[in-house]
DNA sequence: GTATCCCCGTAC
DNA sequence: GACGTACGGGGATACT
């Protein structure tokens, strides 16, 4: 049997990964560099190429043999430095640890090893890979042995090797002993380079033939040089050969693979403090799969009834065809209700022929059974992203999930203590217990119904492992909602809220394709009319897209004055470009150019692409466990940033239709943000303005500029209205003076009056900063938490970022409890009224309905009543109604 | 070639 | 540095 095995040019590697990395030592100031890179080198070698022998060989300490032939030998090589030389028990430790063989032999050096070791192998018909970027090791590379540099990701066998230099295999040898090489002080023939060595070699064959006919050479100052350093040649030859009788292990079986010691691995990686890699390491339990079982037979389903009957909690976890939920059909369900027991239904499993698997049961006799359990109003069923179990049961199965229901994905989001991923495998990896990955279940398998063709055995331990691990984590994560004060908005506001968005998202909304054709025709064609405009400004053609190239047009060759700085170069953003707009036509162009595409790329053309064949509809989700704030956020597309507030901008809109006989009725709150911040600071000059109902930004205007309200014009209101704004997300006088281009100066005198007027504002801005750095989190009115980590940092602008933090994340995350609450209250509205009115949209203050136009007048006041009744505060909610036949204005 | 960061711009 | 929360397109860059 020919194997394949892996040897390391271990010292090489230390070297290497010395260099690669920065200087890096853990908190004691050890030096760790070094070993981290080696480590990750290893790692990546051993997970990318899987070898199942592998051998690393280093230097011995102290002189080698090649002294004694030549004292000169390496003797141009610094020293090793300090801070590597500390770090080599640690690289020795990591190896031991990792259980892979270690060669190291007095007198010798790692490549003599590395050449014992492929003499031995290839005598018995394996193949061998040198892993190293050392091009003395490239005169092992025979038809059995390559040579792989993983920094450069480049294996290479002869053909390769005799590409590079030039000469044939047999040759190399002689062709470095002429060459010489300076980093290890072997001296070859002085004047020789790689060029003359090839030219050499190819004419006399070998360094042999060359000294036996060097006299056929031409009197020159090179044939002289050969002549007198004959033997510096041969003793370079020399040099360079490697011994192949050092005292290696000889058993194959000595050079397999093992898995690393886990404990002692964990060991080194904590005292050096390599955080990632400790994650990695694999020191959690592994699940008892004893209780995992797949059923077959409707019979066999049966016998669990008595369980099921018992249960309190209900754990499910579907597997179907596609990531799509809406586009997904059962393969099989898995469900437990306690540790010790998991089961695994398939109902759709293929053969590699595509045929239906036998012994399986079908979908139908399968939710027959469950559906007193999955509709039951005492079970709590959980399952990790239920969102996704409930569609693809609504849209694929026309099964109805009722009753209780959690999710842990969405417990795990409302306790989380900030930035971690929500990933049931990252979850359970953290309570110890390790999932197999999907990735390794479907095995490489790249068709999008892959996991119909999972064999039910592998399918029955992987779906069993989830249903187990969200229990798992439910366990922990019902206990934890209670400690954080958040079981109420999980229960009743979170729960209730993914079935609706679940209803919103297989509703989807109807766009006019011809309409953004329409679109699409005209806006490329004034892209292409600006592009050449663009270009004929600019005195050549370039990317306008590329804010880099079109710095290097405005900067240097038109030599307009730059403003701030970004990462990559001078900023060339809107602001920047209406102010040069003023100097050069160019910029006003490449305005008007860039709205144009950012339309075109990013409304017109994902829109038509994402319209569904089979509902004629488009489909974004939802997400209700991303944003900082418990705002809901939306994707493919996004339909929470569609344009409204420029012509063209409201001609996407205007694409958006509702069904036939169907009217849209979008209805917002009016000034949420500010209201619920007099509800948080009990201003009196907020709160009275809103219970008086009047304009708020007017009335501002009037208030900081001590003027009659009706002497408010246009530019005060716009001024008040910034202001208004900023404050809610903690602006600054610098923050400010740039939104209105006013100077820093009278920013602040703004900011002053307001404050003034505001006192109560102010104090509360204070107070809940001081509440922040109290607790390190801030919560909503429902209750809802952001940890405000760096509110203590020594940075002063990670400081001040925690500040603002702590300010808007009470009226933003109150504003998305609230407008929470409004959809939950309008879902209810609709069913207990029996109205035809769907949820489409929710985007953050603003709710879309579309339903029968007779049915408008009854439901607009009741709608409009359920929003502005979501929540009590000391200032009434107001929701502004419209009703069109498109969402345009 | 693919993944990821950056800049920019859209919404609230 | 300087105004909070998102998503996403396209370029540039890093990794392979």
């Amino acid at each position: 049997m020919k194997e394949e095995i892996y040897l390391i040019d271990g010292s090489a590697y230390i070297y290497r990964a010395y260099h690669a990395i920065a200087p890096l030592t853990n908190s004691k100031g050890v030096a760790t560099n070094a070993v981290l890179g080696f480590v990750n080198m290893i790692n990546r070698l051993v997970r990318e190429r899987a070898p199942r022998y592998l051998a690393i060989a280093f230097d011995s300490k102290g002189p080698v043999f090649r002294h004694d032939l030549y004292d000169q030998y390496k003797a141009n090589r610094p020293p090793m430095p300090d801070d590597l030389r500390e770090q080599l028990p640690f690289i020795k430790q990591f190896v031991k640890a990792a259980n892979i063989l270690q060669l190291e032999i007095t007198g010798v050096e790692a490549d003599d090893i590395l050449a014992t070791a492929v003499k031995m192998f290839s005598a018995g018909g394996h193949k061998t890979v040198i892993v190293s970027g050392d091009k003395d090791l490239l005169q092992l590379v025979s038809e059995n042995v390559t040579m792989f540099d993983p920094m450069k990701n480049k294996e290479m066998g002869p053909k390769e090797v005799e590409e590079k230099y030039g000469v044939n295999m047999e040759q190399l040898l002689d062709y470095f002993a002429l060459v010489g090489d300076s980093a290890d002080n072997i001296p070859g023939v002085p004047g020789v380079g790689p060029k003359t060595a090839v030219k050499l070699i190819n004419t006399f064959g070998s360094l042999h033939g060359l000294y036996e006919r060097v006299d056929e050479m031409k009197k020159s100052k090179m044939k002289e040089k050969i002549i007198d350093n004959r033997e510096m040649a041969f003793l370079s030859k020399q040099l360079i050969d490697l011994k192949v009788d050092v005292d290696i292990p000889k058993e194959l079986g000595d050079y397999t693979i093992v898995e690393g010691d886990s404990e002692k691995l964990a060991e080194l990686y904590t005292e050096l403090e390599f955080s990632t890699l400790l994650k990695g390491v694999d020191t959690s339990k592994q699940i008892e799969t004893d209780g995992f079982s797949t059923i077959r037979t409707i019979e066999q389903l049966e016998q669990l009834r008595e369980e099921l009957d018992n249960a309190s909690v209900l754990v499910i976890d579907t597997e179907t065809t596609s990531l799509n939920p809406r586009k997904a059909s059962l393969v099989g369900l898995s469900f437990c209700t306690n540790l010790a027991t998991a089961y695994y239904v398939p109902v759709g499993h293929l053969t590699e022929e595509g045929l239906r698997c036998e012994n399986q049961l079908n979908e139908d006799e399968l939710l027959e059974f469950l559906k007193p359990y999955l509709q039951s109003e005492s079970l709590v069923k959980v399952a990790h992203n239920l969102k996704y179990d409930y569609m693809v049961l609504k849209k694929g199965c026309g099964f109805q999930l009722k009753g209780k229901l959690a999710d842990t994905l969405i417990a795990a989001y409302l306790t989380e203590s900030g930035g971690r991923s929500l990933k049931l495998d990252d979850l359970c990896q953290e309570l110890g217990v390790k999932l197999t990955p999907f990735s390794e279940v479907v095995d490489g398998d790249k068709r999008d119904d892959c996991f119909a063709y999972v064999e039910i055995e592998r399918a029955t331990h992987y779906s069993c492992e989830d249903v187990y691990g969200t229990l798992l984590l439910w366990q922990e994560l019902e206990g934890k909602l209670k400690e954080k004060g958040v079981s109420d908005l999980f229960w009743n506001v979170e729960m209730e809220v993914l079935v609706i968005l679940a209803g919103m998202e297989l509703a989807g909304i109807c766009v006019d394709l011809s309409v953004l054709a329409e679109l699409k025709e005209e806006f490329s064609l004034k892209q292409g009319g600006l592009e050449e405009k663009i270009h004929l400004a600019a005195g050549h053609e370039f990317n306008i897209n590329s804010p880099r190239q079109l710095g290097v047009i405005l900067f240097e060759e038109l030599g307009l004055p730059h403003g701030r700085k970004t990462k990559t170069g001078f900023s060339t953003d809107v602001k920047v470009l209406e102010k040069l707009a003023k100097k050069h036509e160019l910029p006003a162009l490449v305005l008007e150019y860039r709205t144009i595409a950012k339309l075109l790329s990013t409304y017109v053309e994902k829109l038509s692409k994402l319209k569904d064949a089979e509902t004629g509809r488009i489909h974004t989700s939802f997400n209700q466990a991303v944003t900082a704030t418990g705002r809901l956020s939306s994707s493919d597309p996004n339909l929470q940033n569609i344009p409204i507030r420029t012509e063209e901008g409201g001609r996407i809109r205007g694409s958006f239709i509702p069904a036939e006989g169907k009217v849209f009725l979008s209805a917002d709150y009016s000034q949420i943000d500010l209201r619920v911040l007099a509800e948080y600071s009990k201003d009196k000059a907020l709160v009275d303005a809103f219970i008086s109902g009047t304009d708020v930004h007017a009335r501002t205007a009037a208030e900081i500029f001590g003027v009659s309200s009706l002497l408010v014009n246009k530019e005060m209101r716009r001024v008040a209205k910034s202001i208004n704004f900023g404050i809610v997300y903690g602006m600054s006088a610098f923050g400010l003076s740039s939104q209105l281009d006013i100077s820093r100066k009278d920013a602040q005198r703004f900011i002053d009056r307001y404050f003034g007027l505001y006192g109560g504002v102010q104090q509360f801005m204070e107070d809940i900063v001081q509440q922040a750095r109290d607790d390190g989190f801030v919560t909503t009115l429902l209750g809802r938490r952001r940890t405000v980590s760096d509110i203590h940092a020594k940075n002063r602008g990670q400081r001040e970022f925690a500040e603002r933090m702590a300010i808007n994340t009470p009226i933003q995350g109150t504003a998305a409890d609230i407008i929470k609450l409004a959809m939950i209250r309008c879902q209810k509205v609709i069913a207990e009224n029996g109205l035809d009115a769907t949820m489409l949209l929710q985007i953050h203050d603003e709710l879309v309905f579309e339903l029968p136009q007779k049915e408008l007048e009854r439901a607009e006041p009741l709608l409009k009543e359920a929003m502005e009744g979501a929540l009590k505060l000391n200032v009434p909610l107001v929701v502004n109604c419209e009703v069109g036949t498109s969402l345009a204005k």
